[in-house]
DNA sequence: ATTAAAACCTGACAAATATCATATTTTAAA
DNA sequence: TTTAAAATATGATATTTGTCAGGTTTTAAT
């Protein structure tokens, strides 16, 4: 099995304050996992035992509403850490998490990171750090959410996985969802996500070919209104 | 002045993890300030130079969107702590706070903060807890914006503002929002919000005084939809 | 106490979005 | 390959929410 200090992917989040002693640690105690496109890594309401390190591809983490319909709250992508929030409180998961392509995750159980936690107070502060990033994203979601049309949302999502997550050669987004998935993210229904999307095409804003979306006019789709 | 060694409002904080030393020499070098009803305790974009710990009163945490108008984004009260996460991540400030009441507010400097940050990892991780928990709640307020229909906002903030903030002898609301604060939180136009406020109050879900609101038949409105 | 400004309220209408129905296309399983 | 299921697409219509316009009441300053 593949090693934490060797791990490129540690680079991009709080593991990179880790000791090379810790990282030694850590990685004789992981766990690594190969997840399918549609698999669940964990549930809304379960109990995590540590945290995942997303080596390769991309998950979404939603929450479930009570009109029975679920929220996507944040798109995550190799390199990232899943569940510290949960594991930091002491909670259960708040949400779920499901990829959306084939993964590969280390995970990491909970006692190695509470312990490193605790006694390296860069780590600590590195994690503090992301959750304060984390957190003002949040905010402004929030606002977002509350002062923008579903249209602008949508927009705005296309921009945002255009400029994250990036496109193959031919230009097409490197991240496939669905319509749903697209309007689980705005918080809008399944069919207003689809009309728009057909407006976005005939205006001439963005092109399709099945799943796989293309922007076409990056100015116009920034000016949404 | 008085001393943060011997004032209760610390506890309900992170800052009831500090050493007496730690408290003492934090409470040689804060400042404490009064702030009146619609005062702005800091403003968006502001760079902040320490935290606010609030000794006394209610504010609003709020951002300008885009269309112009302002999205509350939390309400903050008597023994929160103010501005860390800007502080942590060392970014200006990315909402605004004003007085919601006149307010008594206690400001400590950034690099006292810092300080105890890195050097006592029981302060830093209540911190990294705080924050974890606030970042569940923003998780929760999105899944709230994106499914919920304005009226089930309003409600929820209604007994949200009951639970957390209290009544007077008469059960109505300690803490006074204006109509349109009302719907700066839920993200709707003020006159949305007053006619549902109105409805409400023709339904006998709650009923008013000026300003003042109290919640008549708390079952009917946790039933809204 | 008077008065101007701000906050509150309501109606009429427009715009945005949801819902339901149904057709077409794509995907994946047998 | 065939075929059923799922995803996508679009129209018609209902519902929700926003906007504008005009009132009344409350608040705060003189």
């Amino acid at each position: 099995m593949s090693k934490c200090e060797q791990c490129i992917v540690r680079k991009f989040n709080s593991l990179k304050s880790l000791t090379k002693d810790e990282l030694v640690r850590i990685s004789g105690c992981k766990t690594s996992k190969f997840i399918k496109k549609g698999e669940v890594i964990f549930d809304e309401g379960e109990t995590l035992n540590g945290v995942y390190c997303i080596k390769d591809g991309i998950c979404k983490l939603s929450k479930l509403s009570a009109n029975g319909r679920d929220q996507i709250v944040k798109l995550v992508i190799k390199g990232d850490l899943l569940g510290q929030r949960s594991l930091v409180v002491d909670e259960s998961a708040n949400l779920s998490a499901v990829a959306l392509n084939d993964m590969e995750v280390c995970f990491i159980p909970k006692q190695e990171i509470m312990n490193d936690l605790q006694k390296n107070p860069e780590f600590s502060l590195d994690v503090l750090q992301q959750m304060a990033y984390d957190l003002r994203e949040s905010d402004d979601v929030i606002v977002n959410m509350a002062q923008k049309s579903v249209k602008q949302r949508l927009a705005e999502i296309l921009i945002y996985i255009h400029d994250h997550f990036g496109v193959d050669a031919d230009n097409y987004f490197n991240v496939l969802l669905s319509r749903e998935d697209y309007a689980n993210v705005v918080g809008t229904a399944t069919e207003s996500a689809i009309r728009i999307l057909s407006q976005f095409k005939k205006e001439g804003l963005i092109s399709t070919s099945g799943k796989h979306i293309r922007i076409e006019d990056m100015e116009a789709l920034q000016r949404v209104e």
